[in-house]
DNA sequence: GCGAAGACCTAGTTTTTCTAGGCCAAGAAT
DNA sequence: ATTCTTGGCCTAGAAAAACTAGGTCTTCGC
């Protein structure tokens, strides 16, 4: 008598999968998006999990939904679970393809920081195939598929590429007006939509309490707003460690000799296990100069 | 620029299962058995896979598939990602219906020792609704929808209940023909195909060299063959633990005083973490006396 | 009171998954 | 040596699952 007895099986993966989105970030229109699907796909979804455990998992109200007891109960071990398997991804993409890399870095930084290496890059490692997303926010490194990610954040998130220092800058004709800090007010002061804190973090700390109240264009891409400060069209709060090349040039000067440190730093961070590829690219990275 | 651009998304999970289970399991049609399914099934599931990894997992040959390179280094992520998953599936079951147990047990055990049980034990936890299914292999808890296990395995797997003791039995009547171990050559013995070794075993402890060579029916169902013996068909090699009232009521009685100890134990396992149903239906079957 | 968010429902469509049945290769058995 | 058995592959069609679209409802914030 060795009938197996045909197991109960499980509830269906993708419901699983759909609970886990919904209940992490806290409503189905956001695991949706996740997802790549639509709301009433996780609604549906979550429901024929909650019809197979015979129990709700949400409590559902006018302006969203968020996890009852039973789901919060579950919600850690559902979490590990998809990360296991996120895990599980990445590892058969990286044994699948070893030399295929993916880098994943906020859009300033892969302007204005990798773009100007990679063709060095790319000769020095002929062998790697290098891609590279930007994106706004860093990665999780577990579930998503990128080997690397350059971000600017606190030096002890991962290894240490280059402290972030900001100083104004501006093109080299424009110059002239600028004799101290006050000047700033006479002219257009570029900024960045997703650095809005530098101005302010920088008037602070080179000027003291006299800072002058500043207005200009405001880019939501920071590679814009250098070149526009490129063409003359204003004053930059520059990150040292961005427009390198564009000081050294000439491009651009700095007409304050008051470089602030922010506090953060471009970090990077590496998918582990660290395979050969991706060490021999992060060696390269490190070492590379403009 | 918030674009977040859509992820490349992960393949079906439901390739990734398939492939697991082929991987752990050394084979599509083993794998199909588990997932309740076709092997053809499988093998598109995990076709589609290495389409989609762009990379073999599988070396085909002709008597199977055994995991290539690739595969052996995906397959401990691939099982840990699945553990997980199935514990999170039980998780679920066992916060949804905490009051719902299920036991897995060996058909011996479930029959002959849980089953006399199981009348006070569901009047004393009129709560509780238990549910046994037997089967010959202690299932995994990790991964199975049961609760408790009670299996024949080393004391050291889990919680002793009983400790494995054999001796032959009888019905009353035959006993008269048993004077010495030589005479059970000329009565039936009874056997259960899974427990072979018990006659060998005991004849070796308790008679030495000298074994009479024995011939009987070979049930495939210990219960059967209790019933049988008690019907007078013949010697059993009796397990004390499963047929004591037996011999308490007299229908069985052992007619040699030489118990032998297999050195394997009746042993209970718990599903983790223990929650409170779980722990009494647990305090009563330690305490649980016929 | 009105608009925006967020979720639900249902019907219908699209996609995925499964089965059935035939075929093939290689060991094992006769 | 021939036949049988095991285990996998393939394809077409069927079945099941998942998704979308569009309409409705409720509540919050203005």
């Amino acid at each position: 008598m060795s009938v197996h007895p045909p197991r109960p099986s499980g509830p269906p993966l993708n419901a699983l999968r759909a609970f886990e989105a919904a209940a992490r970030l806290g409503g189905f229109s956001r695991a949706a998006d996740e997802l790549c699907v639509t709301p009433g796909a996780v609604a549906q979804q979550v429901k024929a999990l909650e019809d197979w455990a015979g129990v709700a998992l949400f409590d559902r109200q006018a302006q969203g939904v968020v996890l009852n007891d039973m789901g919060r109960q579950v919600l850690p071990l559902a979490t590990r679970a998809f990360d296991q398997v996120a895990a599980m991804v990445q590892e058969l993409r990286a044994v699948a393809s070893p030399n295929r890399l993916h880098i994943a870095a906020l859009p300033a930084v892969a302007q204005l920081w990798l773009s100007p290496r990679l063709p060095g890059l790319r000769r020095a490692l002929p062998d790697l195939e290098i891609s590279v997303t930007a994106m706004e926010q860093p990665p999780n490194l577990e579930r998503d598929p990128f080997d690397m990610t350059l971000f600017f954040g606190d030096p002890a998130e991962g290894e240490q590429i280059a402290d972030d220092v900001i100083l104004p800058v501006c093109a080299p004709a424009l110059a002239g007006c600028l004799a101290e800090v006050a000047d700033l007010a006479r002219l257009n002061c570029l900024s960045d939509s997703a650095w809005a804190g530098d101005w302010p973090l920088w008037l602070q700390q080179a000027a003291g309490a006299e800072a002058p109240t500043l207005r200009g264009p405001v880019f939501s891409l920071y590679a814009l707003a250098v070149q526009e400060a490129v063409n003359g069209a204003g004053v930059l709060m520059g990150h040292r460690c961005l427009i390198e090349r564009d000081l050294r040039e000439g491009r651009l000067v700095a007409p304050f000799d008051q470089p602030v440190a922010t506090g953060k730093a471009l970090i990077m961070q590496l998918r582990q296990p660290v395979r050969t590829p991706l060490a021999r690219l992060a060696a390269a990275l490190r070492e590379s100069r403009l």
